[in-house]
DNA sequence: TGGTACACTAAACGCCGTTAATAAAGTGAT
DNA sequence: ATCACTTTATTAACGGCGTTTAGTGTACCA
């Protein structure tokens, strides 16, 4: 249908695509509360009023910069896996693990946007939960990839459907339909655990402890592929 | 020394505790950036400037409240450790890690406070460390007390006390002179295995996919207790 | 009783997000 | 080329923010 950039479209995009480019390098200097309508627009050589033809708030600017950054994650998870066939579990799951470290401390301040932030009650917008999804929904492939080969300890559990919440359940039955409800309370378990460290790490918790955090990952991530029964 | 607590300093003190009151009602309500100088002033009837006269800075009244709920997660730690006899290696990390959830699920604004906050390059002042550095000893006291049960493949590992930092490896040695340097790593991975899914809960992640996200931590706790050895 | 240290206020500065009124410029049809 | 229009940007203002400076009253102590 929209067959037609115009040329107007065309610049505002590109007005755009600044705009976020200058948010992105002021939340990297200053952390969040960095970001700065009057910055902005400073930087662009343009008034702060004037930016309000492209976002609604400063909010809904930071909502989108969130939801590029779980796109951002989301597509670097899948072209790890995408170049990985099926049946090696193993590599798999180290792929998705390392391409969740990798880019996170590539990208502290986006990680912090996304894992950080966020006020008590408020819940983000659609796009961005969706964005997010795509990012549960790579870490729940590798584990549908491993779960034949997890003991049986792991497997027994009286998990149920309605541990979880919709929103969850239903793309994973739809994308994954021979999984049990176990293997969700399972993905979300080695999620808590990919999170943790990297966590600490991008918040500099741990590099005050250890000179090299990833050492901390890397045990991490080897203890999951064992956990899954997935070793040598 | 300061055997005269005197008029002026009593008064002194309680309206420090009440500038500290309004400021973790405001971080409760609001988030970090509700916690306002002048908002603060409103409440206890003043002008924001003479908040100056108790705190030189915004940042350093936040550090302060940082520095309390250090403190007083630390207190949690040491009382639940003080109740249980070392030989019970098994409670004593049950203790600790249990009392970690229930406090940050208790206090999340705290707990955002310390663990979600602080600009990319800021580091805090030192008694915010120091209280920060009382948390990590308390685990560090139950990892001590179970290392001699925590099996071979834990044990054997090329750390060294190289690969941690001056400000963890002192106090660590001082305290626990015969643990040996694997016990630090094995100490933050457990950290980290603590921290992700009360982290991923506190922020709000996990309860968008699991309806109870206790679940979660108490496998984990479980699962922490077992690698340890420590199991029945 | 006088003087001094302290607690506080008033006013201002320069930031901030956001809104309203307004002007300029691009676009498309006649 | 002219007109109506939509889009883009500007200026000016409002209220709120942290922080500083200068000045005011008051509690304390000699």
């Amino acid at each position: 249908m929209e067959t037609k950039p115009t040329r107007r479209a065309r610049l505002r995009q590109q007005t755009i695509a600044e705009i976020k480019e200058a948010a992105l390098k002021a939340l990297a200097e200053s952390g969040p509360a960095g970001i700065t309508l009057r910055g902005i627009a400073r930087e662009l050589g343009m008034t702060a009023a004037a930016l309000y033809g492209y976002f609604d708030t400063r909010d809904q600017l930071i909502s989108t910069l969130a939801a590029d950054a779980y796109n951002e994650l989301a597509d670097s998870h899948e072209a790890a896996l995408a170049a990985l066939p099926p049946e090696e579990a193993a590599s798999r799951v180290r792929a998705v693990c390392d391409t969740f470290r990798t880019w996170s401390v590539a990208n502290p301040a986006a990680f912090r946007l996304i894992y950080g932030d966020g006020l008590p009650g408020f819940s983000p917008p659609e796009d961005v939960t969706k964005a997010a999804r795509r990012c549960c929904m790579a870490l729940l492939d590798v584990v549908a990839g491993a779960w034949d080969h997890a003991p049986a300890a792991i497997r027994d559990d009286e998990a149920e459907w309605s541990d979880f919440q919709e929103s969850l359940v239903t793309p994973a039955r739809e994308q994954f339909p021979h999984l049990p409800p176990q293997a969700l309370g399972l993905t979300l378990r080695i999620w808590g655990r990919m999170y943790g460290p990297v966590m600490l790490e991008v918040f500099g918790h741990l590099g005050q402890q250890i000179v090299d955090p990833s050492q901390v990952y890397r045990r991490e991530v080897e203890a999951i592929i064992e956990m899954l029964g997935l070793s040598e």
